[in-house]
DNA sequence: AGACGTTTAATTGTCTGACATTCCTTGGCA
DNA sequence: TGCCAAGGAATGTCAGACAATTAAACGTCT
């Protein structure tokens, strides 16, 4: 492993990206201890600080973890589905909050994802992610209760299905496209004639996969989605029409 | 933001942490800057060294970017979708590398993430990506082509198959997939064969795409999954059977 | 006045050396 | 044998210095 004291990158990006190179490639394999700081800083020949810049890089993206004390050091991580899956999350948010993603390809995005796993869910789901489903739907016809617990609460019954094809690379992938959207859903305001419209398919959906048939799952799914697309845009162009309005009706 | 040195966690960590949720939170915004080192080490209340392993950190989720002289310092970074892309294709290469994946399960969830955006690319697919999928399956059918040559261009097909479906949200999150797949896929010696069985389903893909039809994109899809499991499974038996076998006919 | 080079100041990148903290090992002692 | 203290190795933090880079400000010449 060499890097270029020539090249206009950072040092320490190119004793990351040279280890993390490493890592991805298997040539480091898991729980492996790479050298300690002044022995990579001998090597590499930069200064401790260097490398270590290098090393939170990596740590970072969860590619290593350090311990304290003797015999410590950095060793490879194992990358467990739920660091991958925070991570994803972080990122997602990100990317839609960033890049004016419109409600409606976010919306689309994540229903076309989630109906990939309606088949698999239909056939593999436990009674487990069933009552999951049915208490969420419990809960979301309390009167009482917040957009934001409502949310919450659409989430975790999503994430039911998601988890109940039962695949962890599928959940992974899923589970942080449907997070990742709940900052949007959060800015919609739902009223008492939405949620009962939601709650409504969130049944059907359920009864579908209690029924094990997929295709009911999938097309609840599709329906879910063209409804929640239509309430975005009612809510949106309420709120523009508000905006425009004389000063005082703005809360 | 506020830290707590008491806190058995990194103070690096801690301030990448705030930093990182008011990124995420939105009270940073985009191409804001951020205090100098200087300043956010007396803010923070700790050396300039411990500010940097921080800002390291977030450089190295894409978060921000730094930048050198006058007028310089860390800015709130815009995540491109390709930023994003290329963390998620090593953090999913390297999940399935550390977590004993079964091919089966990777695929499986890969070929389900792929159907979910079917139909939107039969319905919205350009002349440009119906070339691009034209082109690679022309490239797959030479003779010479090495098993890593052939598999980039499967990754190009099906990359070109995704990014028809129009919606760059769906993009970043199947391409991840897509593309993490492709070590599994490299450990797979393709017979000629094999490859005229891949080419001729690629082909009814290509063939349904044009014709705008969804359904047929997906059941030629979800046939191409069953025929790479039979493959790889009979690949895998065959290597298991030469593994027990007296030494010497290994390589 | 305008074009063009020079200086200057601010900021990140790197290095050095020191000390604090943590924690396993080792060895002594009851 | 069991417990406790010392040692040592490693990371975590700090302080201070210098190098490299960059854009703005300034001067000078035409």
């Amino acid at each position: 492993m060499k890097i270029d004291p020539n090249s206009p990158a950072d040092l320490s990006a190119q004793i990351a990206s040279a280890i993390r190179d490493a890592i991805v490639s298997g040539r480091l394999i898991v729980d492996e201890r790479l050298p300690s700081e002044a022995e990579l800083s001998e090597q590499f020949e930069v200064s401790r600080s260097t490398v270590r810049e290098a090393l939170k890089r990596l740590a970072a993206q969860s590619l290593i973890r350090t311990q304290r004390g003797a015999f410590g050091g950095a060793f490879v991580n194992r990358l467990s589905y739920e660091d991958a899956h925070n991570g994803h999350i972080t990122t997602s948010t990100v990317l839609l909050g960033m890049n004016n993603v419109s409600f409606d390809t976010a919306c689309e995005a994540r229903f076309a994802l989630e109906r990939a796993c309606a088949h698999l869910c239909a056939e593999r789901r436990t009674a487990d992610h069933l009552a999951t489903m049915r208490a969420e739907i419990v809960r979301q016809a309390q009167p009482g209760l917040s957009d934001e617990a409502f949310c919450a609460s659409d989430v975790a019954l999503h994430r039911a299905l998601v988890d109940g094809a039962g695949n962890p690379v599928l959940s992974y992938q899923l589970a942080g496209a449907v997070e990742a959207m709940q900052p949007l859903m959060n800015m919609i305001t739902f009223t008492a004639r939405d949620r009962a419209e939601i709650v409504r398919l969130h049944g059907r959906i359920a009864d579908a996969a209690e029924a094990r048939d997929g295709t009911a799952v999938s097309d609840a799914l599709q329906e879910l989605e063209g409804y929640t697309k239509t309430l975005a845009q009612s809510v949106f162009a309420a709120r523009a029409k508000a905006q425009s309005a004389p000063a005082g009706t703005a809360r």
